[in-house]
DNA sequence: CATGAATGAGCATTCATTCAT
DNA sequence: TATGAATGAATGCTCATTCAT
C-alpha cells in the first residue's frame, strides 16, 4: 500500500550499511551488531530480513555485483570498439574513491570465495558474464584475424588484468597509483587491439 | 632427505600450521586456538612467539612471501629471456594444488592488507621486488625498442595478470582451469614479447 | 511472604549475587563468569544486563549505597538526639553476620575506589549525604555551644571513626570483638555529645 | 662477599616496585609481569625471591609495615603528650603525597587482608603494635584519671578514627581536604585528651 | 514488522606457575 | 643467580542465533 515502486528499502539500506563496512574495515569487521548499528537498526530486525550471517554476506555480494553490471551496462558505447574495452574495463579499476572502495568490497569478496562454495557461485555467474561480453567485442576487434578460441582468452586475459591491477593497487598501500594502472590498462589494450580510427562517439 | 639435524624451530611450524589453516579454510578462520592445535602446542605457547595475533599473521605473510621468493629465486633461468619470464609467472600461477593453496593464501593476505597497513606494507615490498626484476626481463627481451618505463609498464602489467588469473582461479569454484590460465598467461607474453629462438636450457 | 507478585528482576538478583561474592572472597574474586554462576543464569545473560564489568561493579557499588541508606532511613529515630547517633552509627558497625558482610562489601569498593574514579564519585556522594545528616543532628546535640564549623567536624570525625572501626575489625581476623567496637563507638560519642535524658522513644 | 652492608637489594627493589604499582593503579593490578617489568628483571627472576604471588604480597605488606614502623619510631617525642599523639597519628595520614600513596597502598591491603587470612594476621599485629603503644601514651595523658581500659579503648578509637580518616581522603577523589583531615584529628584528641602545657620540645 | 531477552560457543589475551638450563 | 620456554586455566568480551512478544 505504501510502497508501491521501491519495493524493499529496509533491506537495501542493510546491504549498503554492510558494504560501507566492508569498504572501510574489511570483511572480517563485518558483524550482525555492527551492520545493525550502521544501519540504525535492532540486531533483530537484521536478522529478520537476513535469517543467518551467510544470508547477508550473499545478498551483500549479489548487490555488489548488479551495482557493477549497472555501472558497465550504464556506460556510453560508440562505434570503437578499443575505445569502449578501454572504457568498460576502466570502470572496474579504483580510479576514484568510489571505485576504490568497490574494488575492496570486490577484493574482499573474491577473497572469501576461495573458501566459501556459495560466494564463488556468484563470483563464477559474474565472471561468466563480463567474459562472454568482452569475447564478443574482441571478436568484432579483430575483424576476421582471431579465432573465436582466441577471442575468448583475450578476454579472460583482460577481465584477469584489470582485477590483478586493481587487486594491486588497493592492497598495496599506494604503491600502484591510478596513473600507472591506467597506463597498464592501455598497455594491455594496445598490445591486443589495434588502435581505431578516431572518430566521435554519438552520447 | 628432508631435516635429519634440526628438528624445525617451533616458530616456524606455528606459522605452517597457520599457513595450513589460511589455505584449506580462510583467513577468517584463523585463531590463535586453531593455530595452537594444529601446531600440536598449548594455546599458551603459541603466545609466547606470538604476543598478539597480528604479530603472528604478519610474521606468517612474511614467510609465504619469503617462500615465494625462494621459488621464484630456485627457478632454472636460461638464455631465453620469454621462456624465463613464463616459467617464473607460472610460479605463482595456482597450477597444481600446492600453488593452489600457495594462491589462496596469498590472496587471503591481500584481501586483509587492504584494511591493514602493516600487511599492506609487506605486500608493497614484494610487489616492488618482483617488479623491479620483471623490468629487468623486459628491458633485455625488448632489445633497446622499448624506454625503460615501458618495460616497467610491461612488468607491472604482467605480475598484475597473473596475480588476477590466479584470483580468478580460486575464487571462482573451477571456472577457469588450469589449461585456461597457463593459455591466458602465455597469450599475454606473446603479445608482450616475440618469442625467442628456441635454444635448449642448459639447466 | 516475600516476594508474591514481582519475581524479582533479573538485573537485582544478579547486583546481589555480585555483592555475596563481594563479602565471601573479595572483590578480586568477583568475574562475570562467576556471577553468571552465582545468579543462575549464562554468561551472556550477565552481560546483556551489564556490557562490560565496570558498569555491573559500579551498579552493585549503587545498590550497596542504596540499601545502606535505605536501612539508615529506616532506624526509628527518637527524641534522644545522642540516641540517634548511636543508632545510626551502629548500623554502619559489623556488629552482626549480615552488618559484617556489608562493611567488607563497603571496604571492598572503598579501596578500589582509591584507584577508580567512578566509583569514588559513588562514594563521595554517599559521604556527602551521610554527613550532611550527622551534621544536623550534631548542631542539634550541641544546641548552641558549638558553630555549624564545629559540628561539621564533628559529624565527619564520627562517619571516619566508625568506618574505620568496621575496617579495623573486619580486616584484623577477629582482633577486635563486636563487644569493643560498640565500646569504642560509644566512647567517642560520649566524648563528642553529652549523654541527654533518658527519654522512651516512641517507636 | 660483594654485599656486606646491604642484605638483598633486589628483593628489595621488587616489593618496592610492588607497592609502586599498588599505590599508582591499586592491588588489582598487581601481576608478576607488572612487578618485573616495573623493577626491570625478567619474569622468572621474580620468581626466583618469591615462588608465588602470595608470598611477594606478604612480602609487600610486611615492607609496608615495617616501613610506617619504622616513620612512626623516628618521630621526634617530647614531654607533651598531647602533640606526641598528634604527631605520631599524624602520620597514618595522607597529609603529602608520599603518605597519599601510603595510605593508599594501606587501604588496599587491609581491604584484601578481610578475605585474606595470612594478610589478616599482619594487619593483626601492626594493630596490635600501635595500639599498644598509644594505651600507654593516653595512659600517661589521662593521669590517673582514666582506667587502663578506658585508656586501650581510646587508643583503639584513635587509630580507628585516624585510618578511617585516611580511608575516606583516599577513596573519595578530593571530597576530603587534608586540612579536614587534619582539624578533624585534632578535634578527636581535643575531645579526649586534655590540651598539655605548652613547652618547647628538645629535638 | 520489529524488538529485546537469553544463550553458549568462541574470541584474543593475561595469568601464575613449573621446569630445564 | 637468573633466564626464558612451556603450560593450561581464567579473564572480559563479542559473536550468531533462537525465541517470545
Amino acid at each position: 500500500m505504501e510502497q508501491l515502486s521501491r519495493p524493499k528499502p529496509r533491506r537495501t539500506a542493510l546491504t549498503e550499511a554492510l558494504l560501507r563496512i566492508v569498504a572501510q574495515h574489511g570483511l572480517e569487521q563485518v558483524s550482525v551488531r555492527e551492520v545493525a548499528a550502521a544501519g540504525g537498526v535492532s540486531i533483530g530486525t537484521v536478522q529478520h530480513y537476513f535469517p543467518t550471517k551467510d544470508d547477508m554476506l550473499a545478498a551483500a555480494f549479489t548487490a555488489v555485483v548488479d551495482r557493477m553490471r549497472q555501472r558497465i551496462e550504464s556506460v556510453c558505447l560508440g562505434p570503437d570498439v578499443r575505445r569502449n574495452l578501454s572504457t568498460v574495463l576502466s570502470e572496474l579499476l579504483p580510479l576514484d574513491a568510489t571505485r576504490a572502495a568497490e574494488s575492496r568490497v570486490q577484493l574482499a569478496f573474491a577473497a572469501r570465495a576461495a573458501t566459501a562454495p556459495e560466494l564463488a557461485g556468484i563470483q563464477r555467474s559474474v565472471l561468466a558474464e563480463i567474459t562472454d561480453a568482452l569475447t564478443g567485442a574482441f571478436d568484432r576487434a579483430a575483424a576476421g584475424t582471431a579465432t573465436p578460441a582466441q577471442s575468448r582468452i583475450a578476454a579472460q586475459l583482460a577481465v584477469a588484468a584489470t582485477d590483478g591491477l586493481a587487486l594491486h593497487a588497493v592492497s598495496s598501500g599506494g604503491w600502484l597509483s591510478t596513473a600507472q594502472v591506467s597506463a597498464a590498462l592501455e598497455f594491455l589494450l594496445d598490445a591486443l587491439v589495434p588502435r581505431g580510427p578516431h572518430r566521435t562517439g554519438h552520447c
